[in-house]
DNA sequence: GGCCTTCACTCAACCGGTTCAGTACCACGG
DNA sequence: CCGTGGTACTGAACCGGTTGAGTGAAGGCC
């Protein structure tokens, strides 16, 4: 707190000084490993204190050759990714794991899979991240062949059958759809449709399939589906096109919870009452499913304790070199008021 | 592309063996500085391919005492993050402007503002960033003495009457409040309503006052004005309130856009019709206004480009040590479903 | 032909930490 | 009294780049 004018930039020699002992003991002092008296490990703190230092990480982790970054690409417009809540939260769970272990995320956001796997490449090669974390995983991902010969620690988070080798977490989506697909059989539904994402979206494909077999295994009338881009306004549309149908689904189910908004204001707009003309089953439950009225029901999950887990298990996989798959909890249905008896 | 065996680590002086030229010369290379003959050039290049090497940023960045990354902190609860289409807005604008630079930014979601200057001095004093962006000041922030002091490049998101002497960029809240409500009086209102946020909140009090005084101004019922966390929750409670009360408003304005879709569906379930019995106004449009029915009138602004700018202005601080305070455009009112002439 | 530049490049020091072999000192057992 | 072991600490090499002074050759000018 001492106005010493230019602030000289303090280097741990300088500590070193000031508390009477060599570089090498500051070091000892600062990555707490023994061989210290507990005195001189006072002295030396106190010196740091005094002189305000903090060790360049740059020179740590060039002469320890270990780094305290890991990285994240996200690849989507980002004006979806404001809106969908899914992703922050991600990100909140994955930080309040990395912070503990004084690690920091790189985030970026990429136009395209070339451009994340440039990006992947390059914070790997030039020593910028310990690891990296997957997301969005396509059906025959383009990342597996290049990242996977780069050696680098990586979770990926989504089904095995998509994340070639790499140890992944995921949630068993499969089965939650076809719980969302029976409590509306079982609500008196025959005629469900399904919004949900483009086939060449592995964990689309998977939900896509689920649904369709849940339908034909309950002897539903033959689902239809959607694919969309994951936009409230592709929800909307999509939903306009259902309920303009000849066949009009009593039910739909949604693969987030902003298109299960737009259609919920299109139900409106068409003059259909939620939920006895129609009702309606988020995914990704966030507060803007208790926002809306009728608030909406919903396949929710903790998405902060999904990142949070991934960031545990990135961990693991950096520093013992080995890391299980795993699969976390499940969707579970929150019914709300949008689902309910047909009319 | 060939079979390595054990992808030992190959460093500049590899590359530079490989070209048949000195570590200095495959230095000059990589940041394109004069001094080489082309031929050379594209041997090195070559070289770096073949071998697969990126310059290691660590000690490139302990070398040159340059460093390749900003940061970012926020505070607010995750929950309500992930809700709101701005931030991932925002840093989204930051990072197109970054990725040119190959500037990594540091984002990190704090708990509170001791947290926050924490992590900035660490962030500043280990040489983890050049600078930093700082957004929603209070007045009186606590981070103002902590960090003024740091020498660090910082750039402010906020009224320079909240920044205390930071370089800032700020939209005109004032402007646009006074707009929005004279918009709302234009269509007959005459008892308006805001659902702000809290005053110890800079641009909250900015806004406050700026719908106080126009009230005034134009002679207006005495505006209530409701401070808020802005959640959705919150703004459900606000309007609950507000429309229970005697001298209930006709017209409300929010402070953002997910308030202001809890407002339009605590009308719907009070059995109120929007604009009919109450005109809606929301703050951040997002596409979410766009999803609700009535769709949302909103103030609205370039979010990305409010990130961009920032990012750009943060880049000249840090590159000639001079940046100018500046305002962005205002928000600017874009009517849709849910404002009209009470009945 | 001699002198001065300019260009292309090399060499070694240096950035600020970490690491590890080595040293000094003390205590303890025999 | 010596050897042995352990603890506390030092010193120098090292991590992988950058930087700037220095070198040698080519070219220009009188």
């Amino acid at each position: 707190m001492s106005a010493d004018g230019p602030p000289a930039k303090v280097t741990i020699k300088d500590v070193a000084a000031r508390a009477g002992v060599s570089k090498g003991a500051v070091s000892l002092a600062f990555n707490n490993r023994p061989g210290l008296a507990d005195a001189t490990r006072d002295r030396i703190f106190a010196a740091a204190r005094e002189l305000g230092w903090a060790p360049n990480l740059a020179a740590r982790s060039l002469s320890s050759s270990r780094v305290d970054a890991v990285g994240l690409a996200i690849c989507r417009p980002a004006r979806l990714l404001g809106l969908e809540p899914f992703y922050m939260e991600f990100v909140s769970g994955i930080e309040s794991v990395l912070a503990e272990q004084s690690c920091s995320l790189l985030l970026r956001l990429v136009r395209d899979l070339d451009e994340e796997v440039a990006q992947q490449e390059r914070w790997w090669k030039s020593k910028q991240v310990a690891g990296s974390i997957l997301v969005d995983f396509l059906t025959d991902d383009p990342r597996l062949p290049a990242l996977g010969a780069l050696g680098m620690p990586v979770i990926a988070v989504g089904h095995p059958s998509l994340t070639g080798g790499f140890p992944s977490l995921w949630t068993d989506d499969g089965t939650a759809v076809a719980e969302a697909v029976r409590y509306l059989a079982a609500l008196g539904h025959r005629r469900v449709a399904h919004v949900g994402g483009a086939a060449e979206l592995g964990h689309s494909a998977i939900r896509n399939a689920a649904f369709a077999a849940t339908v034909r295994e309950l002897g539903l009338d033959a689902g239809r589906q959607t694919p969309t881009g994951f936009s409230g306004e592709d929800g909307a549309r999509a939903t306009r096109t259902l309920l303009s149908s000849a066949e009009r689904p009593t039910a739909i189910l949604y693969d987030n919870d902003i298109m299960a908004v737009a259609g919920l204001s299109v139900a409106s707009e068409m003059g259909l009452s939620v939920p006895a003309d129609l009702s309606l089953l988020a995914w990704d439950d966030s507060q803007l499913c208790r926002l809306t009225h009728p608030t909406l029901s919903a396949m929710s999950h903790d998405v902060h304790g999904f990142g949070a887990e991934v960031a545990r298990t990135l961990f693991a996989l950096m520093t013992t070199g080995e890391a299980e798959s795993r699969q976390v909890p499940t969707p579970a249905l929150t019914p709300r008021g949008s689902t309910g008896p047909p009319r």
